[in-house]
DNA sequence: ATCTTGACAGACG
DNA sequence: TCGTCTGCCAAGA
């Protein structure tokens, strides 16, 4: 790995744009880099990273708010955990008030 | 070089 | 309204 990170480094570079408090799904980030329709890639990047420390992955949620990518935090609710410390309500690996709590990168940066 | 998988999303039945 | 399928792009085997 770590070839031409071009895609994936614009991934990390928005998570880490988003801010403490706020979750946002895998198809505004995709939608921001240009690649609405792969949504999937941004997951991809995350798995390939390797859950960089400097990527907040735990703030990027699927379109329903629900924390699919919990998995790769160790299998524990670590992620679940970490998002309400920071301010955000989850419950059973769900954000409550999703839209409430949705950071649009394309939208909120512009 | 080819096929399958992947933390999704949206459209179709 | 709910369930299923395809589409997208890239990387691993």
């Amino acid at each position: 790995m770590k070839a031409n990170e071009g895609f994936f480094e614009r991934v990390y570079e928005v998570c880490r744009l988003i801010p403490e408090g706020r979750v946002t799904s895998y198809g505004a980030i995709a939608k921001y880099l240009g690649a609405a329709r792969s949504a999937r890639m941004v997951g991809w990047a995350m798995n390939s990273s390797g859950n960089m420390d400097d990527v907040p992955a735990h703030r990027v949620v699927n379109r329903n708010g629900l924390l699919t990518g919990k998995s790769h935090f160790g299998g524990s609710d670590a992620m679940q955990q970490l998002l309400e410390e920071e301010g955000v309500p989850v419950k059973n690996l769900q954000v409550q008030d999703f839209n409430k709590y949705f950071w649009d990168p394309g939208k909120e940066l512009t």
